[in-house]
DNA sequence: ATGAAAGCGCTAACAA
DNA sequence: TTGTTAGCGCTTTCAT
C-alpha cells in the first residue's frame, strides 16, 4: 500500500504538502507540484488509510448496528433504513450480527447468556469507536439489558426496554389492531374473531387492546369466545379457524400472515369462501400474503421508518418522545381475502 | 475515552507496561502492579482503540462485503454465511450495501453507472484496509466489472464474471435442472413442461440445459412445445400453465416458486389436482413454497454455502476450481405438489 | 520487572 | 508556496 510519505519522497516534497494537495486544500502547492503529486497518487494507486486519519481526527463518523438475526424476515429492511439515513448524513455503519435465532431459537431472548453476548458485542463495537448503537430485535420483545455506563447513545429498534431506561422505536401495534377492527366493523362485521399469538407477546397484547378498544368505541360487546391464541404458525390458524367460524364470526383477524393463511386454507377446505363468506386479515405484509390465493389483507410494518427513526435518535440525540418509546403507524392493505 | 496513557499515569507506570499487562503478556509486571492496572482499566471502562492497534500492527483482519441489495430475498443468507466463516477465523467484516434493486430496478445491472458505483464502493472498502472483498449479487447474472489493479482478492458470489477473470461461486443450476427432470422421469412422467425465466437469464439457460440433458439420457424426445418462457412472476405461471397442460404434459417444472404458485392456482381453478393430476416443481425454496397449499416441491439453493465458500477463497486464496468458477450443488425438496 | 523510544499513516498548527 | 513539528493511541524492540 502506497503511503503519503512515499509519494512525498518521490515528488520531493513533504508529507504535509502531499496531504494538503490530496485533500484539495487550495494553494497547497504550485500547479506543477500539484499535478505531479496527483499523478503519482493515481499511478501508485494511492488509497488513504481512513483509520490513520480517524485516529488523528479523533472522530470515527461511524455508528454500530447490532442485529439479533439478519436472516429473520423483517431485519434486512430495518437495517436498510439505518444505512440509508447514515449515508445521507455521511456516516458509516458497522454491522454486528449475533445470529441469535439461527443459533439458539427463541428461548434465548433476554436470558443472562443473551445479555452477556450483547455486552460482548457492544464492547466490540465500542472498540471500533462507534458514536452510537442501534440494536435491532428480530421481533418485538422486551429486553431488559442495560449496558453499564455506556459512553454513546443506544437505541432499541423493533424491540424495547421494558424498564424504559433506553429509547425504543416500534410500530404502533395497538393502533393497528384498532384500525383493522374498526375497518371490519365499518364493513358491517359485528362478530369478529381474533387469532392472537401467545399472550406473552407484546404485539399480541397491544393488538388485542386495540381490538377491544375498537369494539368498545362502536358499542359492540366484547366476547372472549371470539379470541383464541395460536403460535404464529400456519397450522394453528388452520386449527383455530373452525373454533371461531363455528361460533358464527364473519371475519377473522389473525395476528400474522402465516396464521391467516391457515384460516384461508381451512375455509377453502370446508366450503367457506374467503373474502365472500368470511373476511380474513393477517399481519406483517410478508411476501406470502401477496402471493397467496386469494391475496391476504394485511398490515404493513414501517420497517424502513423504524430503522431510520432509531438511527436518527442516535445521531441527533433527538427528541425521544414520551417514555423514550416511539411508535410508528402501520399501514393497512385491503386485499381479496377481505374485500366485500 | 480512557487511554492507556491515562491508566499509566494513574498507576505510576509506563504506557508500555500497561499495554503489556492488558494484553496478558506473562511477567509484564509484578502481581500488585498488574492488579492495580487491571483494576483501573475496569474502573475507568477502558476500551482499546482497535484502529490505533491496527495501524501499529499493519494488519486489519477485516474483509469487505458488497451487496447489490441486502433486502432481496437470498442475500441475507449469503451474507450470513460470510459472517459465519469470518467469525470462525477471527476476521471482521464490513458490509457495503449498494441498494441497487431498491434504487434502480433490474436495468441497472452491468451498466457503466453500475460499474462506477462498484468502483466507488471498492475504493471505500480499500480505504478501510480490507484484505479481501466478496461481491454478492442479488441474482445470478453476468457482471463484467473488473477492478483495475486490485490489491486484494476479490470473489463474486451468486453472480459471475463472464470473462472468467475473477473467481465466482454459484449454485449448480444445470445439475439442479437435471436432477428435477430425472426425478420426474423416474416417476413415470414422459411429457414434462418447463416454465423458464427469460432466456437471457443465466439460470434459465443452465437449468434448461440440465433439463434437456436429462431427457436425452433417458431417451425422451425433446419437444420445444413443452418449453415456455415466463417473467419470474406468479402471473406468468398462471398464464402459461394452460399452454402446457392443454398439450398434455403431466408435470410442470417452473424455474421459480412464484411461477410454480401460479401453476398451482391455475390447476385448482380448472379442475386439475396439483400433486395428483399434475406434478409441479418450483425453484428457490422461498418461504412461499412451504407455505403454499399444497406445499410446493422445490430446489434449495445453498446460500450459506455460497457465502462461506466465497469468503474461504478470499481468505485462503484457495483452490479456485476450473475457470475460477465454483458450482455448489442444490438440494431437491419433494413436497405435496409433486408427490405421487 | 519496568521503561524509553520509535513508529504505524495521517493531519494541523505554525513557521519560514 | 512549502516544510517542520507534534501527536492521535497503541505496540514493540531493546535497555536497564
Amino acid at each position: 500500500m502506497t503511503t503519503i510519505k512515499e509519494i512525498a519522497r518521490l515528488a520531493g516534497v513533504s508529507a504535509a504538502t502531499v496531504s494538503n494537495v490530496l485533500n484539495g486544500k487550495p494553494g497547497a502547492a504550485s500547479p506543477e507540484k500539484r499535478n505531479e503529486i496527483l499523478g503519482l497518487a493515481k499511478k501508485l494507486n494511492y488509497t488513504v488509510n481512513v483509520f490513520a486519519r480517524r485516529l488523528q481526527k479523533g472522530k470515527s463518523n461511524t455508528i454500530g448496528i447490532i442485529t439479533e438475526d439478519l436472516t429473520v424476515f423483517n431485519t434486512p429492511d430495518i437495517v436498510d433504513g439505518i444505512y440509508e439515513y447514515c449515508s445521507e448524513k455521511g456516516y458509516e455503519a458497522i454491522l454486528e450480527n449475533m445470529r441469535l435465532y439461527k443459533k439458539f431459537g427463541s428461548n434465548f431472548i433476554d436470558s443472562p447468556a443473551h445479555h452477556g453476548l450483547i455486552g460482548k458485542t457492544v464492547k466490540n463495537l465500542l472498540e471500533k469507536q462507534v458514536e452510537g448503537i442501534v440494536y435491532v430485535g428480530y421481533h418485538c420483545h422486551d429486553i431488559s439489558y442495560i449496558p453499564r455506563s455506556l459512553p454513546v447513545p443506544f437505541v432499541y429498534a423493533y424491540c424495547y426496554s421494558g424498564n424504559r431506561l433506553l429509547p425504543s422505536v416500534l410500530m404502533d401495534d395497538r393502533k393497528a389492531g384498532y384500525d383493522v377492527t374498526a375497518l371490519l366493523i365499518q364493513q358491517n362485521h359485528r362478530n369478529i374473531g381474533v387469532i392472537c399469538g401467545p399472550l406473552s407477546s407484546y404485539s399480541t397484547q397491544q393488538r388485542l387492546a386495540g381490538y377491544r378498544e375498537a369494539l368498545l368505541n362502536h358499542n359492540i360487546q366484547y366476547n372472549d369466545k371470539n379470541v383464541v391464541f395460536g403460535d404464529w404458525e400456519k397450522g394453528s390458524g388452520y386449527e383455530l379457524a373452525p373454533v371461531l367460524l363455528k361460533s358464527g364470526v364473519t371475519a377473522v383477524f389473525a395476528f400474522n400472515d402465516l396464521m391467516a393463511g391457515g384460516v384461508v386454507d381451512w375455509c377453502r377446505d370446508h366450503g367457506f369462501r374467503p373474502g365472500v363468506d368470511v373476511s380474513i386479515f393477517g399481519f406483517d405484509n410478508r411476501e406470502v400474503s401477496r402471493f397467496y390465493n386469494p391475496q391476504i389483507s394485511t398490515v404493513e410494518i414501517p420497517l424502513l421508518g423504524i430503522g431510520r427513526r432509531a438511527i436518527e435518535i442516535v445521531l441527533d440525540t433527538g427528541a425521544s418522545g414520551e417514555n423514550g418509546t416511539i411508535m410508528l403507524p402501520c399501514m393497512v392493505h385491503e386485499r381479496a381475502s377481505s374485500k366485500r
